[in-house]
DNA sequence: TAGTGGTCTAGACCACGGG
DNA sequence: CCGTGGTCTAGACCACTAT
């Protein structure tokens, strides 16, 4: 048995999960949901504090409370730029999209993912470049199933990534990092020596239990770092 | 002005911080708070929830509420090993220490962790070793100030990392990941080729502002990746 | 069995800030 | 001004579990 406050939650949740309450979206004030569950207000404040305290919503007196925009990558880690990381700002970036694929999703792939096979997928590689140098490599899986209005989208103006994270909100990520050698091929593109150290990150972002797209960035290990601040918990 | 429950709650973070309330220490059970506070069982209820949300307590129905055991380093990622990911259990594990000593820190050093120069440190040099096979090299600084009971510490029991976590709860952590070349002496450490790719992780943690310890820990890349699965916010 | 936390109620007063 | 969220009360019943 749950318990109704957390019923509220994940009803709530749900629908900003799912879009039917896209961001800026105003929700019900708590007077009117203690009469949709029929319960107290400390009730249903229990659950809105928690949504609020997870970022999902805010809350603002006497305007009510609104579904939040959607957050940004800085949930797990910070990109910063080892040589620049004085100038937060003033960072000239821009991008190219080095090819542009729908296939369908090899057996191979698919046990990767932990999808099925067949699915179609839009595959993006994109470089992406800031202060005139090439800084990471991105090869990109996205699920058309999942986000069909990709299938008609070039990236030209936003990178693959940003323009996710406008489309498709998440609600679980998975994030492996490893250092490697870079290949002859990668090694052209970022435009470092063969066999030279980078970061690999690899993700893999999910929307209710669904993979939404899977993606391998490839960073030349001697320009930049991730980095974090964390508390306990959490 | 700040609120009641928050108020109890900053109390009891305070106290479990400043290590008056050791781990497993009992708190006062909610009954107890009301009349310490003069306020309602829903006011300390909150705060205590407060503090269960993020980890700092547990709570148990008939036996009560405790100071939860110092939260292992799963907090930022977990480390696991690519070769040996599916035994998650199973692995040997030893480590050696390679060298230990007392000095004072260098201005150069002072700069980098933001203290003070000519405070006591004590420099551990660790080799963690699993499956009988080196998988990091440890560099480390404990500030003697912070933890002066580290002073005749040997490490020969337990390594720096696990036994600085039974002795200091931490409220803030830094990390930085990066992909580096291995050099001459670490290569020899970790048995690898000179050059070869190694995850350096560098964390620096504090207690109430003051910093505690400065790691930096140099993983094998091809046999080592750091894993996290996050959620929005946090 | 008895003590503890988990949940919930039906009120209340207040502070804030948008209209 | 007045609707909203922020906080708090003084109870209540229940589930769990250590003893």
């Amino acid at each position: 048995m749950t318990s109704l406050h957390q019923r509220i939650f994940e009803d709530i949740e749900q629908k900003i999960m799912s879009g039917t309450w896209p961001p800026g979206q105003r929700i019900p004030a708590e007077h009117e949901l203690e009469v949709t569950y029929g319960c107290s207000r400390m009730t249903v404040s229990k659950a809105l504090s928690a949504l609020a305290a997870r970022g999902m919503i805010v809350r603002r007196r006497r305007a009510g409370s609104f579904v939040a925009s959607p957050q940004i990558d800085r949930t797990v880690m910070d990109i910063s730029d080892i040589g620049t990381e004085a100038k937060v700002a003033g960072h000239a970036y821009s991008h190219r999209i080095l090819s542009r694929r729908i296939e369908r999703l090899s057996a191979v792939d698919a046990a990767v993912i932990e999808e099925t096979a067949g699915a179609e997928v839009l595959r993006v590689e994109c470089l992406h470049i800031v202060d005139g140098r090439p800084n990471a490599l991105e090869k990109r899986m996205i699920l058309l199933d999942a986000v069909p209005q990709a299938r008609d989208e070039t990236f030209e103006t936003s990178p693959p990534g940003s323009w996710l994270l406008d489309q498709v909100p998440w609600s679980e990520a998975k994030h492996i990092i490893r250092a490697v050698a870079a290949d002859a091929a990668t090694a052209k593109l970022l435009t470092i020596e063969r066999h030279a150290a980078c970061l690999l990150l690899t993700r893999q972002t999910w929307q209710n239990g669904r993979t939404v797209t899977f993606v391998e960035i490839t960073h030349p290990g001697d320009r930049y770092q991730f980095a974090g601040v964390f508390h306990p918990s959490k």
